[in-house]
DNA sequence: GGGGTTATTGATCAAATCGTGAAATTGGCG
DNA sequence: CGCCAATTTCACGATTTGATCAATAACCCC
């Protein structure tokens, strides 16, 4: 059975991160001590997202990610303390940065609506960040997607510090949806969400059930495939649901 | 890193499964050895159902699930050979008599249509036997359902054997949208299925993100509040969806 | 009621796992 | 250069894990 998970050894000798270089260098790779340890981090951050999105967390060993990412073991706990860290710095990298674009993707599809958004806008809006990275953020991206529909569906959710990242983008969708369909009830709302949710998690999942299903028809990572009709389907649902009374 | 998995040690030894009483009790609790055996191994699955469940396969040791069923480790060795036969045995427990109920669910409604089935009547017979089972089926089932949506956002999904006892049902499902809808694309039909198993699969599984979103106006595991909604909202989404061309 | 089979236990192994602390290396800076 | 701190490696200990084997207990049948 996993330990009662992190918060029980406060590793007060390590060492404090090193402040951000003074010049900024980002065309060619950067040298210099600090750039140097950014990099083996984010070599072993990049070994540990695509681990843990195949085999989830307990499925993984620190030494795994360590020969992945062809460095020592202890420099793992050097970074990151210990495996959670670890495992909390591989969702912090990138839960961020998704999020704040969710949520500026729909705040500049509320100013261009001018305060009268259509379902299909709002559900447009929300889900074209996520899928333009799942087309053009590489492997990378594609390994942490995975990893979330993993999370997903535990109780765990990250440990509880990642969904504060994801929050308030659905606030904000919700929100949104509020407006377009001012008849529909509250909770119907987050019903709607949830549906969109998993089947958006799935989307990105590691399940390529359906190509079998379909004689190889359809592809489980056909994003190009998918956003369209994930629209499609989001909008025509929630237009039921927001029509009903 | 997980072994290889499994299909590695014949097991040679093993003996026997004791051949079926001749007799059969089922009325009162049963007596003799092997309605204690299976009463055993019945306990065993139980706690590890429900230990896979909140963990995952490699969040749980052997131990944990012997000291959960009050057993000696050994003799989880004794009657599944090894801890991918213990989950595996987990899984299969559940899948058939499941997945024939959706089955015989469908083929009931086919028949009461007269061949003339309707989305909803087609989605809401596919949903049936399974939320019936999440509100009435006791705990052990529900941590059956936990764990799928589990091993559904994996690459594994479970062994590759489970996925034999769920695709016939699916396909049925399928077969009867085609006729609900014969102006659909038959690649959207299967993508329809995609989300539906998405957000069906979040529905029972172990994530109650909704209940801190809504501020507990809704609650992940109210399969009451849940089936109607689902069950509308899928049909909604497919009528969409064929009425499209 | 004893013999044989099945079910269950206790003791134990080898490998894997997380984590630590001391040593070695690297780079920045006076 | 030569010191100092940040980074990285090496070697190791304590614990956990999956698995095995012989020994015991429960049961059934003759």
């Amino acid at each position: 059975m996993p330990k009662p998970s992190a918060a029980q050894k406060p590793s007060v000798k390590r060492p404090q991160k090193p402040p951000r270089r003074g010049v900024a260098d980002a065309a060619h790779v950067a040298s210099g001590k600090a750039a140097r340890s950014r990099r083996t981090q984010a070599r072993i951050l990049d070994a540990a997202e695509e681990l843990f999105s195949h085999h989830g967390i307990y499925g993984v060993s620190i030494r795994d990610i360590a020969d992945a990412a062809g460095v020592d073991t202890a420099l793992l706990h050097y970074h990151f303390a210990n495996k959670d860290g670890i495992y909390e710095a591989v969702l912090l990298r990138r839960a961020g940065e998704i999020n704040t674009a969710r949520t500026r993707s729909l705040d500049d599809y509320a100013l261009a609506c001018a305060g009268r958004p259509s379902i299909e806008g709002v559900v447009r809006a929300y889900l074209q960040p996520v899928f333009e990275r799942l087309r053009n953020g590489g492997r990378g991206f594609n390994n942490f997607a995975a990893l979330i529909a993993l999370a997903n569906n535990t109780e765990l959710w990250g440990g509880g510090t990642v969904k504060e990242y994801f929050d308030p983008s659905v606030q904000r969708l919700i929100e949104l949806l509020r407006l377009a369909m001012p008849k529909a009830r509250e909770e119907d709302l987050y019903w709607g969400y949830q549906f969109l949710s998993g089947a958006l998690t799935l989307s990105y999942s590691r399940n390529d059930r359906i190509k079998w299903l379909s004689h190889g028809l359809c592809r489980a990572n056909d994003y190009a495939a998918i956003e369209p009709r994930l629209v499609e389907w989001c909008t025509s649902a929630f237009r039921g649901l927001g029509a009903r009374r």
